[in-house]
DNA sequence: CCGTATCCTAAAGGATACTG
DNA sequence: CAGTATCCTTTAGGATACGG
């Protein structure tokens, strides 16, 4: 992946302007990508929760990408996932300190989507005129 | 969608702690999550470009692809394209004004990858090896 | 050069049933 | 409760050929 400013860091491996399948950032940008991550993540930031309520704060997720989402972020260190031995099982998702810094971008990327959103709006709706839905 | 923190904004049309299918900023996470749309969009950064430029400098992705985002970009008011009538002919790819909003946050979010990938490469080796491989 | 159309394969995603 | 496993349907994605 290149850089968006030039002065900002240095690609490890990447040509500038060029994003090659082994850059490092496409790894990331793959996770960040995902359907329901950046709203798990939402979700958990007021504090851990369990699967159940998770899940039902997400509509249309169903059980198994839910479990897809958590593991993948588990896996990369973004959520950890505590199991409490009561009967029934209960499991707790809770944002790790990694996690948490991802509060900023994503909370900048939100900022963004509410501000802009009526723009968008109108954008499609004239791109859908101009080729007769 | 909910906020990340509260103070933010007021949601429009949903509910606290609450990811509705109805909730506009749905929509706008859709389309930001999409495989292509962040690169294209670094990529237009520096300036306007005609399609195969774009496509040479994303490896890996396809004609059908770059042309699915692209179309997905311009509906969304985020890209122009503008055809050169020439033969053969050219068409120009261009962030438009509304796209270049998006900068900043995509520019916080890239910053993020860059500094915490180290990180979560080992997160991922301490999990897989969790759970042999 | 910049697409669209077609075909085909691979992967994602829902539904259901079952287990610790 | 929190999954895993299985099946099946739907969609995405690559490859190829062709057209404006």
């Amino acid at each position: 992946m290149t850089t968006l400013s030039e002065a900002d860091h240095t690609p490890p491996r990447c040509k500038p302007q060029h994003f090659s399948s082994e850059c490092p950032s496409r790894v990331l940008i793959d996770q960040i990508a995902d359907k329901w991550s950046m709203m798990v993540l939402a979700v958990l930031d007021s504090g851990p929760l369990r699967f159940n309520v998770i899940k039902k704060q997400l509509e249309g997720v169903t059980q198994k990408a839910l479990t897809q989402c958590l593991r993948r972020l588990e896996r990369n260190g973004l959520v950890s996932r505590q199991v409490i031995a009561d009967a029934p099982v209960a499991v707790q998702y809770e944002i790790t300190p990694l996690g948490r810094t991802l509060q900023p971008p994503f909370r900048a990327l939100y900022a963004w989507t509410i501000a802009k959103m009526p723009e968008v709006e109108l954008a499609r709706q004239a791109f859908d005129e101009r080729r007769g839905r």
